[in-house]
DNA sequence: CTAGATTACATAGGCAGCCTATGTAATGCC
DNA sequence: GGCATTACATAGGCTGCCTATGTAATCTAG
C-alpha cells in the first residue's frame, strides 16, 4: 500500500512540477489558460460556451471569460446558433489560429534545450509517460463521475 | 522533428491537466501551494525565507507570504537565525506535520478509485511515468539555467 | 396559449497563487 | 562611519478558478 501511496503522491508531484516549470519559463505572451483554449476551439470545431466548458473541466462562468479575453484578442467569433437562440457558436478566427501556431513554437521553445539531449530511447520513455498519464487521468475521471452519479442518486 | 514537437507539447498538456484534474477533484482543507510547502519544509528541514522560494521555484515575495499563511494556521514557526539577525529559520510544528499528513491522505483518496483499478504492470510503468517528467524538468531547469547564466554574462 | 420550469449564458464577488517594484532593517566591507 | 549588499516584508496587479445569482430564450403541462 506505501508502494502505490507513495506512486500517486509522486505523480501528482511531478506533474505539478513540469506544469509549474512550463508556465513560469515558457514566455509565451499568451496566458496558459487562453492557450488551453485556443486549441481546444481549434479541436472541437464550432461549439458551445457548455460544451467548450465541460471539454476542458471548468464551469460555465470560468469558460464565458476565457472566451471573452479570447474574443477581445480578435482570436475567436461566435455566431448565435440559428437553432437556439439562447447558444452561440463559437469558433477561431485566422489571427486565432495564427496565435495557437505563435503559442505552441513558443512553449516548444522553452523546452527544446532539454529534449534536445535526449536520445531516442528516452523520447520514447516520454511517451510513454504521456499514455500513461492520459490513461491515469480517464480512469480517474471516470471513477469520479462514478462515484459523483452515485451521491445524485442518493439526493434524489 | 514534428515528433518531439508533439511529444512536447503532449507532455505539457498532459501534466497539466492531470494536475488541473487534482487541484479540482482532491477536496483537501489546504490549498495546492501550502500543501507543497508543508512537504517542502519537512524534506528540507528548517530553512530560510529564500532557501524554501528557491527550492520551491519561486519568488521570495510569493514564499513570505505563503509562510505567512502556513503560520496563521500554526503549521510552521520562525526563529530568529542566531548567525544573522535579518533572516529566520523556518521549520513545521507538530500540528504541521499532523496536516501534511492529513493532505497526504486526503490526495490519495481521490487518486485512489483509479489507482485501484491498476495491474501491476500499470503501476510500474506509472513509475517510469514519473521517473521520465522529472528527469525531463531536471534537464530542463538546467537547460534554463545555462542560458540565464549566458545571458548574466552579457549584461555584466 | 400561457404560466412555470428549464436551459444557455452573463455578471458579481471572492479567493488562491503568482509576479514585479519597492521599502526596511541588519550586515559586511573599505 | 558610510555605503553597498542581503534578507525579508509590503503594495499593487494579473491570471485563473470558483459559487451565487440574474436574464433571456425555450420547452412543457394543462
Amino acid at each position: 500500500m506505501t508502494n502505490r501511496d507513495e506512486l500517486g503522491n509522486s505523480v501528482l508531484r511531478s506533474a505539478a512540477r513540469l506544469t509549474r516549470w512550463a508556465s513560469r519559463n515558457a514566455s509565451f505572451d499568451v496566458p496558459m489558460a487562453q492557450a488551453r483554449l485556443l486549441a481546444l476551439i481549434e479541436e472541437l470545431g464550432p461549439s458551445r460556451i457548455s460544451s467548450l466548458a465541460a471539454a476542458d473541466h471548468c464551469s460555465q462562468p470560468t469558460m464565458s471569460t476565457q472566451l471573452q479575453r479570447l474574443e477581445a484578442e480578435g482570436w475567436a467569433e461566435r455566431i448565435v446558433d440559428p437553432a437556439d437562440a439562447r447558444a452561440s457558436l463559437i469558433s477561431l478566427t485566422t489571427a486565432g489560429r495564427a496565435a495557437l501556431g505563435r503559442v505552441r513554437r513558443a512553449r516548444l521553445q522553452a523546452l527544446s534545450p532539454a529534449f534536445d539531449q535526449l536520445d531516442a530511447a528516452a523520447v520514447a520513455r516520454l511517451q510513454d509517460a504521456v499514455d500513461a498519464l492520459d490513461d491515469l487521468l480517464v480512469r480517474a475521471a471516470a471513477a469520479a463521475d462514478t462515484v459523483a452519479d452515485a451521491g445524485a442518486r442518493h439526493t434524489r
